[in-house]
DNA sequence: TCCTAAATAAGAACTATTCTTATATAAGAA
DNA sequence: TTCTTATATAAGAATAGTTCTTATTTAGGA
C-alpha cells in the first residue's frame, strides 16, 4: 500500500512522522509526475482541509534536504518536485508546462566519462542536469 | 566603442533605437556576466536616473525575442540575462550565485551526435541546456 | 503520563516580475 | 522640416509564488 511506502520512507529519513508528512508523501507517490506545491495542496486538502500552504512548502523543503525528492526548475517561476530517485534527465515541452522523465544510462555514462576526462580546474562537479527543450507532440492534456 | 556596437546590434535587430535601449545594450556588453535586471538597473540609472524598472524588463524581453540575449535560469528565483551568443553551457556554483560560461565544442558535438543518433520519438529538440552544478573555488567576490 | 523540542495553522509579508495608463517620442510620411 | 501615429516609456499599483511570524499543537522520548 502506498501509504505504508510513504511511512517507511519517512522512518528511514529520520523525520518525525506526522499526518501532514504522510499525506504529502502519499500525494507525491500517487501523482508521481513533477508536481507543483499548488497541485499537491489541492490533492492533500481533500482529506486534510486544514493543511496550511506554508506547511506544504516546509515539508517539501524537508524532503529535499533528506534527498527524498528533488526540486526541478521550470520555464515559469513555479517550483516542481520530483519523486523519481533513479538518475534521469528531463524533456521540457516549450508549448506547455509538461516535463517528461528521460532515462538513459548510456547518456549518464557518456557525460560522466566526458567530465572525468576533462577535469575542470577549480571546479568540483556535484551534479549535471541536462534540460532537453523542445516540443513533445502527444501532450498530457490533449 | 561599445555604445556603437550596441547601437548597431539594435539597428540589425529592427528595434526602434531609444536612449533606454542603447543604455541597456551598453550595460549588457560592459557587464558581460549573467546580469540580473536589478544589477542592470543600478548600472543604467547612474546616467539615466528615470529609467523605469518595468522598462528594463520590457527591453530585456524584447532583446530575448530578437535573440540578442538569452534568459538563464538560476537556483534562486531571479532571472539572469546572457549576452554571450556563442554556443556554451554553464557552471553553477552552489555556494554563491556565480555562473561561469563553459565553452567546449567537443561537448556540443558529443551531445548533438548523441541525440541525432537516439532520435526521440514524438519529441523535436530545439535546445539542450547542460547545467553543471558544483563548487567553483575562486569565487568572484572573495 | 509528562515534557519539550519540533511541527503546524493562519495569515501577513516579501519580492521579482508584470500590468495599467497617461505621457512622450522615434521614425516614416508629407 | 513639420506632421502623424504606432510604439515606447515612467510611475506606481498589482500579482503570485514563496517565505516569514507567532501562537498553538503534537510526536516521541524520558
Ligand atoms: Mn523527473
Ligand atoms: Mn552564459
Ligand atoms: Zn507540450
Ligand atoms: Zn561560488
Amino acid at each position: 500500500m502506498i501509504k505504508d511506502k510513504g511511512r517507511s520512507i519517512l522512518t528511514e529519513s529520520g523525520l518525525k512522522i506526522t499526518p501532514q508528512r504522510i499525506a504529502i508523501m502519499e500525494a507525491l507517490l500517487t501523482i508521481k509526475d513533477h508536481s507543483t506545491a499548488e497541485f499537491i495542496k489541492e490533492y492533500v486538502t481533500k482529506n486534510n482541509p486544514n493543511l496550511a500552504t506554508g506547511t506544504i512548502y516546509n515539508i517539501l523543503e524537508a524532503f529535499c534536504q533528506k534527498g527524498i525528492i528533488k526540486k526541478v526548475k521550470t520555464e515559469k517561476d513555479i517550483m516542481r518536485y520530483d519523486v523519481e530517485t533513479k538518475s534521469h534527465n528531463h524533456l521540457y515541452c516549450d508549448e506547455c508546462d509538461y516535463i517528461k522523465n528521460y532515462f538513459d544510462e548510456e547518456l549518464d555514462r557518456l557525460l560522466k566519462d566526458y567530465f572525468s576526462k576533462k577535469n575542470l580546474s577549480n571546479f568540483s562537479i556535484k551534479e549535471i542536469n541536462l534540460q532537453i527543450v523542445g516540443n513533445y507532440s502527444p501532450h498530457k492534456n490533449n
